[in-house]
DNA sequence: CTGAAAGCGCTTACAG
DNA sequence: CTGAAAGCGCTTACAG
């Protein structure tokens, strides 16, 4: 591979000339400039952008930090995030490190990749890498609130809490007092604050939410998310029957409807359903077509997006945005006759 | 931020020591170990990787170059792809830069990214950045075959002409005789190769294919794929009546299906519609829901992802693969009564 | 097991 | 307008 010095040499000038002439940096003779570019085109030349990132510590890269499924396909919500990032990255003329590798938070794995800034989704609770971030002067977007809350960081989210509220006060309104609610792994934020949410719906009416009410999603117990749904169903409905589930998402939701379905339960007429979350084409396709909460995920990208090239402008920035989530009415919820 | 330089003085080492601390190349003794992963720890001291990848030329990253629509989601296609390609490089520890910049191929322009090697989807006709790469030897894979053909370049695609083939025999075979194609755009090497294809079919019922009925898209003419596919059909089906016309996606399509409402005809009664992608979600949600192609794109991406990976480990490996398409019917499309 | 030094391929004050 | 040289933060023979 043909380097600067190549260059300069066959061209008959020094290494800086040869940079400035591809940089525009500062002007060279036109002479110069003739003799540059027919030497690197005879080499075969073209400036190496890792060396000249190191030189400038400047990548023009933002990283998304994202963990997908290993198997099957990202859900609607991974991707119109994805696409929310990409295209504001894009205006900026920014392109995009995608690390979707599993996450680790060993302080001596942890390196300072070739971004020039990080978008990170689903921080977990104290999590490591945020300060990490802060001790090398990256800038760092979160997607969902860091926990604990922290004024320093930012981060766009939905309001969690509000959005199960609302779903919860929906299902009271239309007769539903028994709720399960079939939530994310615990280790994660949103899981927290929508119980929070959840249960001051419920508060309203002066009804408490017991623990039973509540699941957490585990990767080491559930296969996959519509597992998940499918179990957690079949088996708290033994002991104690629900009216309505919450489910953490339409993937949940799926398993939901196929348990209901082996129980002889319909929904919605015997139990209601809701999912936190809209994959537009799941929700449809599913019978009956799920009611759901929409998260505006490209929203969140967009605009964690453009709250890290502000921060990139200027490191002291800090916004904590909230997007705001709205309830999808399709047929799966049924008001319950007294 | 804290070097290495930093934490060599401080745990009172040299940098080589340091180095090979984080990187395990070489047994460091128990003592210094613990000396410098404390100094590290104190300084807050990350390996910068892009220094690294200057250092040992190589940053288990992967390029991913495709442009993406500046407004709008991706296509089922985009997403698939991408879903495919970084199933497979996670597989193999690489993480992805994506690229969905717009293309140049001003060759001053050009620079050698922060990865070990790239796929780029929809090379142009002689596409300059082929010869590129091959120029600075940085292991390529096209998805969508280089045009000329070129046997040292590894490629994953369809076979655009037998899939273009298969429609145009199965429009036949149920009656269609007068056929519209609304092609891709002429400078993509598929809309070649698809035309090629179809009129292959005719021509094996002694049949033309008539230039008046092939359109191709066009950046400057059309403001999106469904206004294209709206105008063509409005435009041309005043000078001449066609029984059935082939779209190049599904956006398109919904553009064709439009128009057809519009001039009163009944799809698939009046008007059969078949497009050459299968965007899942909007053909199942057209009225009626569009007869298509799949392309498999998923699989396009993992193999290409594959192939790349190959090509890194031994630069010499060549693959030119070929996904299978295949037909996806649904109601769009109709026997015409002789 | 460890250190000193050259090298990866650029950029950028500094001097002319 | 141009050059010589130090520097960006790592790695890696080479020598001990």
């Amino acid at each position: 591979m043909a380097t600067i010095d190549d260059v300069a040499k066959l061209a008959g000038v020094s290494k800086g000339t040869v940079s400035n002439v591809f940089s525009k940096k500062r002007p060279i003779g036109p002479e110069a400039t003739k003799r540059v570019f027919e030497a690197a085109r005879q080499l075969g030349y073209y400036p190496n952008h890792i060396a000249r990132s190191l030189a400038i510590r400047k990548t023009m890269i933002a990283g998304l930090r994202m963990p997908i499924p290993k198997e099957g396909m990202m859900s609607q919500f991974e991707i119109q995030m994805i696409n929310g990032v990409l295209n504001e990255c894009a205006k900026h003329g920014f392109r995009v490190l995608l690390d979707t590798l599993p996450e680790h938070d060993d302080p001596n794995q942890f390196t300072v990749d070739p971004v020039d800034g990080v978008i990170m989704l689903n921080p977990r609770r104290e999590d490591l890498r945020i300060e990490m971030y802060r001790q090398i002067g990256m800038p760092l977007v979160l997607v969902g609130r860091p926990d604990p809350m922290d004024p320093g960081v930012s981060y766009v989210d939905n309001d969690n809490a509000e959005l199960a509220c609302e779903v919860g006060r929906y299902l009271l309104s239309i007769g539903h007092e028994s709720i399960l609610f079939l939530n994310a792994s615990s280790d994660m934020t949103v899981a927290f604050d929508r119980e929070r949410g959840l249960a001051a719906a419920l508060a309203e009416q002066g009804m408490p939410l017991p623990p039973e009410q509540v699941m957490n999603y585990s990767r080491e117990l559930h296969r996959s998310p519509t597992e998940y749904g499918y179990r957690a169903v079949l088996e708290t409905m033994k002991s104690r029957s629900y009216t309505a589930v919450v489910a953490d998402t339409d993937r949940v939701a799926l398993g939901v409807l196929r348990a209901a379905r082996e129980l002889g339960l319909n929904v919605p007429d015997d139990l209601s359903v809701i999912a936190l979350s809209n994959d537009a084409r799941l929700a449809q396709e599913m019978t009956p077509p799920l009611t759901c909460v929409e998260l505006s995920a490209e929203m969140l990208g967009a605009q964690a997006a453009q709250i890290l090239m502000e921060k990139m402008e200027n490191a002291d920035v800090v916004r904590q945005h909230t997007v705001r989530a709205k309830l999808v009415f399709r047929e799966s919820c049924k008001k319950r006759p007294r």
